[in-house]
DNA sequence: ACGACCTGTCATCTA
DNA sequence: AATAGATGACAGGTC
């Protein structure tokens, strides 16, 4: 029961770690897991290895399915998901997991682990029969989300892990984990021993370089695996079935033990193969935030001697997390991915998570409020990881955040036009974005700005957060005052010397600046204010879900305002747009219509003018005609009629009589006027 | 320098 | 009441 119980944590937290690498937050606590997933199972499947994996597998499985898409936003997809997975997972009850264990966990063993598995796991060691029916279960049964991923997908992804470099994976919606691919991960012990031999790296790794989604799912349907990867951690043969009954046997018992925490005693009077994960097993229970995660997390992190900065990948992704505190590797780190993500589009993305996790969590564990902030911490963090994911890293200026002050509806062109104008754009540019010390330094003090983080701190309140940033516009010293205070709140040794590493080269740094000149006033707005979206997502998100984002918790005032302001701004510029544009097609039919009824104008004089013609040609005609006819014809004596006198008349009835005209002149006036409008 | 044009924004009205 | 959309008016930038 224990070995089981470890398993499932463990592979838990690498589940959780990798729904937050693949942008999902998901807080299943360990208990609830083990109790209300594996608890039933466990009294009736114990021995079935698979059983009680692929059920809570499917669940959770199915459960993502059912939120992985956004209608309308695709970017929001994971924001919106992972609210709603968030709160279905709350439902089934509390303790929370702490997401910053996962974090520390990827990172936990040094990727230099010159550990047998390190090589295979990256060449790809020949999977465990039982665990690849496993995976081939899982992934026949429950790949309902990858339908629309296709085995393209999996092709790139066997491509990648074929390449064998741990190049980022290019976008983790687009990464799946192949059967293959998985293959390294079964041999990972998970572990959380300090003597194991836990090449997390090449889960991270394998994580970067596969989809972040099929990788949580399909470890946690390994659970198995992990077993198996547990006992030749214990230098227990893998040829052994890690599910024999003496292993179980030997096993349960401890479970039980274990399963209560204070009766964990370090040292076990059982045999070598269970007194390790006993104090495994003890080690993550003091670690994973039941009694005291805060501290011992960082001293055996540092007592491991991890490599932190090895395990750094290009791919800025939930290595973030462990060294943010960890000074220039952190910031390097954090600053390759501010320039690599200058788009609020990246929404979730996987470095970010366990990121944003750490300030609050830090913070918490320095006031000696972790443990009561820890039920809130993820529910703040939630929003705080989406709310700095995407935003880059640019600092707070002065001027903005004035100007945002001010911009709550009425016009502040002004005093963005100064900062656009060439006599104050050189010199706030450089203090807006162009410093990267600036963008590092204010990631410091923006996370704590206006995130829980700030909240859970009392020495950092907004204010002086923002004044840190505000009074000293040489962006330099605003930095480091900001730095030096997040030193001392955070308790990180980050030296001058550090910060001045991070100084860009001139060209990177007319680059950014270039690249922000680019930006739109309300793109710097929500930079500044650390909106977690961009402005095309503010205005075109719909009103059910902008009015779901402005009730969030952590959102300021200003925050709100911002938001409200963007998405009107941005709708109504769209709206005089196409203004504008149905304008312009106005004009141009009018202008066509005014053309076509000229041509039509002429064409109906030339016409008239035709008829006419015609109608005086048959005029002349007819008048010859009764001229001729008139002087042929004979009165009663045989003696010709005069022309004047008489004259032809057509009755209705197509008879011509000849009348004289005396008569035509005695006719009803309204004929006459008729047979005089003829003529 | 000036004017035409474009674009963003605000105010206002309407649905 | 809140929101979106439409539109006139204005201002700044660009050519």
């Amino acid at each position: 029961m224990q070995y089981l119980k470890k398993y499932f944590s463990e592979g838990l937290i690498q589940f959780t770690i990798l729904l937050s690498l693949m942008g999902v937050r998901v807080d299943v606590t360990l208990d609830t897991y083990l109790t209300g997933y594996l608890s039933p199972l466990l009294e009736t499947n114990v021995g079935q290895s698979s059983a009680y994996v692929q059920t809570p597998v499917h669940n959770l499985r199915d459960t993502l399915d059912g939120y992985s898409l956004h209608p309308k936003c695709p970017d929001l997809d994971s924001y919106f998901a992972s609210r709603r997975l968030l709160d279905e997972v709350r439902t089934l009850g509390s303790p929370r997991f702490p997401t910053r264990l996962s974090a520390w966990l990827v990172h936990l063993v040094p990727s230099g682990s010159d550990s047998a598995g390190s090589g295979e796991a990256r060449g790809g060691a020949p999977a465990l029969a039982d665990a690849a029916d496993v995976n081939r279960a899982v992934g026949e049964e429950g790949d309902t989300c990858a339908s629309n991923s296709s085995a393209s997908r999996r092709d790139e992804s066997r491509r990648a892990a074929q390449e064998g470099d741990a190049r980022p994976c290019p976008s983790p919606a687009a990464c799946e984990l192949s059967k293959e691919d998985s293959q390294p991960l079964r041999n990972v012990p998970w572990n959380l021993s300090q003597d194991a031999v836990v090449p997390v790296d090449q889960v991270a790794d394998a994580a970067e370089l596969t989809g972040r989604r099929e990788l949580a799912i399909r470890q946690l349907a390994h659970s198995d695996s992990l077993e198996e990867s547990f006992l030749s951690s214990s230098n227990i043969p893998l040829s052994q079935p890690s599910s024999s009954p003496d292993t179980q046997a030997a096993s349960r018992p401890d479970t039980q033990a274990a399963s209560r925490p204070d009766t964990q005693a370090a040292s076990r009077p059982d045999t070598q193969a269970a007194s390790r994960p006993d104090r495994q097993w003890h080690d993550f229970l003091s670690l994973s935030g039941f009694d005291d995660l805060e501290l011992d997390v960082p001293l055996r992190a540092s007592d491991l001697g991890v490599d932190i900065s090895s395990a750094l990948s290009q791919d800025v992704s939930l290595q973030d997390a462990l060294v943010t505190g960890g000074g220039t590797e952190a910031r390097r780190a954090l600053r390759q991915e501010s320039t690599n993500s200058t788009h609020s589009d990246s929404l979730l993305g996987a470095g970010d998570l366990p990121m944003h996790l750490l300030l609050p969590v830090e913070n918490g564990s320095r006031n000696g409020t972790f443990n009561g902030s820890l039920s809130g911490c993820l529910d703040e963090a939630v929003f705080e990881q989406i709310n700095l994911l995407g935003l880059g890293l640019e600092g707070l200026d002065t001027q903005l955040l004035e100007e945002r002050d001010s911009d709550s509806g009425l016009s502040m062109s002004s005093s963005f036009r100064s900062l656009r104008s060439p006599s104050s754009s050189e010199a706030s540019s450089g203090e807006l974005y162009g410093d990267d010390n600036g963008a590092a330094g204010c990631l410091s003090a923006a996370e704590l700005l206006d995130s829980g983080a700030a909240a859970a701190s009392p020495r950092w309140s907004n204010s002086e957060l923002a004044e840190c940033v505000q009074h000293n516009h040489t962006y330099n010293a605003a930095f480091q005052r900001s730095a030096t205070c997040c030193q001392e709140d955070l308790g990180h040794a980050v030296h001058h010397k550090d910060i001045k590493e991070e100084v860009l080269s001139e060209d990177e740094e007319e680059e950014e600046e270039e690249e922000e000149v680019e930006l739109s006033r309300d793109e710097r707005h929500a930079r500044a204010l650390r909106i977690p979206f961009s402005v095309s997502e503010i205005v075109n998100m719909p009103v059910e879900d902008f009015l779901e984002l402005l009730t969030r918790r952590g959102l300021t005032q200003a925050q709100v305002a911002l938001l409200r302001d963007i998405r009107r701004r941005g709708k109504n510029k769209l709206a005089a747009q196409n203004c504008r544009k149905r304008k312009l097609d106005v004009i141009s039919g009018l202008e066509g219509e005014v053309e076509r009824l000229g041509r039509q104008r002429d064409r109906l004089l030339r016409e008239r003018t035709q008829h006419s013609r015609a109608l005086c040609a048959m005029k002349q005609k007819l008048e010859q005609l009764s001229q001729d006819l008139l002087s042929r014809l004979r009165d009663e004596r045989g003696r010709p009629i005069s022309p004047s006198c008489y004259t032809l008349q057509c009755g209705s009835d197509g008879r011509v009589l000849v009348l004289p005209r005396r008569h035509i002149s005695g006719q009803p006036k309204t004929e006459k006027r008729r047979s005089d409008k003829k003529h």
